[in-house]
DNA sequence: TATAATATGAGAATGAGTCTCAATGCAAGT
DNA sequence: ACTTGCATTGAGACTCATTCTCATATTATA
């Protein structure tokens, strides 16, 4: 009999510890720096290009996910701003995925995470812990970067795959979890 | 105003095309080989020693999962075994999950998707198709593997991060998307 | 066959994420 | 300031993939 069905998220159990829910209220010691503004300029120009405005709403969400640093969660947006309902969280998420400011990340727990678009920050991959739940951003060498460009473009060829973009999980254990 | 919020998925209306279940019914032309059998072994050798039986529900999912040769959905499931109940398709897939045979896909939309574990087949990634959704294996280069590895193995000294195992997404449009 | 364990089916329950709609806010013109 | 037209928001109902419960069935071994 298999048993250990007791935690929450899908496919419970599975992992080497216990799922849970995103890893709420850790925040970046990043402060508030000069690309947050230049941030906010290109999310504002890119709403009002689509008639849309930059409310205080959004405004609070893109300075989460610039000041996180990370993948954030809905957990980590309700812990940050418990005032906003989560039916906005959710709407502005996707408003801003939908004007390419913000995409979405597949985590390894059923929990949806989100992150500023590559166009406002920098092309990385990201670092999946498999015993808390965590993302966490790196940025390999160009050189490595070069050569799985390479390695991806050559499928247009090979399969008939057309290439758009990109990504690299690394699945282990964190610092804190190991 | 944003509209298009209309089709089912995860982050409605995002995709550059519309979201959609995934594909059912397209089917491996792989006839079942020899490896389908050491497979079933490798299977029953497993599940026995955890004191478990390698019963007809489980054989069918394992059967499935080898013919598809690409991660398959529940939907997949269900169009292909009709009579199995969803909650023991959902249980097979979690057993078989947790004795180390079936890995979980996270894909791009909001559908699990499943696959042999890679100690039953071998090691690859998988292209993503962001137009409907398809999961297709790719096997890169050793050499690009031993790349990435070094890359990926790297992290424990720069990060902190100790890691376990790595996949690669390539998202694009698959052969019948573009 | 008895016994104890594992496995299964049917349907209820859970919960992340989505949708609706009435109310509010903002911009631009008058 | 007032109006008109849109974009935005909050509250809560709703959806649906996934999980849980539990009574029944099956298998292993003695």
């Amino acid at each position: 009999m298999i048993e250990d069905r007791s935690a929450p998220g899908a496919m419970r159990g599975v992992s080497s510890t216990q799922p849970q829910r995103p890893s709420r209220g850790r925040k970046s010691t990043m402060a508030t720096n000069g690309k947050t503004n230049e941030v906010h300029a290109e999310v504002e120009a890119r709403l009002r290009h689509l008639d849309q405005r930059y409310t205080p709403g959004r405004r609070a969400i893109i300075d989460l996910l610039v000041s996180a640093g990370r993948p954030v969660s809905i957990g980590d947006v309700a812990d940050s701003l418990p005032d906003l309902p989560h039916s906005s969280a959710y709407r502005h998420l996707s408003d801003l995925q939908i004007a390419g400011l913000v995409r979405r990340v597949a985590a390894n727990d059923e929990f949806a995470r989100f992150e500023l678009a590559e166009e406002l920050t920098e092309h990385h991959h990201h670092l999946h812990c498999v015993a808390c739940g965590e993302v966490i951003d790196f940025t390999p060498s160009a050189a490595f970067e070069r050569n799985v460009t390479r390695t991806v473009d050559k499928l247009a060829e090979t399969e008939g795959f057309e290439p758009h973009s990109h990504r690299l999980d690394v699945l282990g254990l964190c610092v804190n979890c190991h």
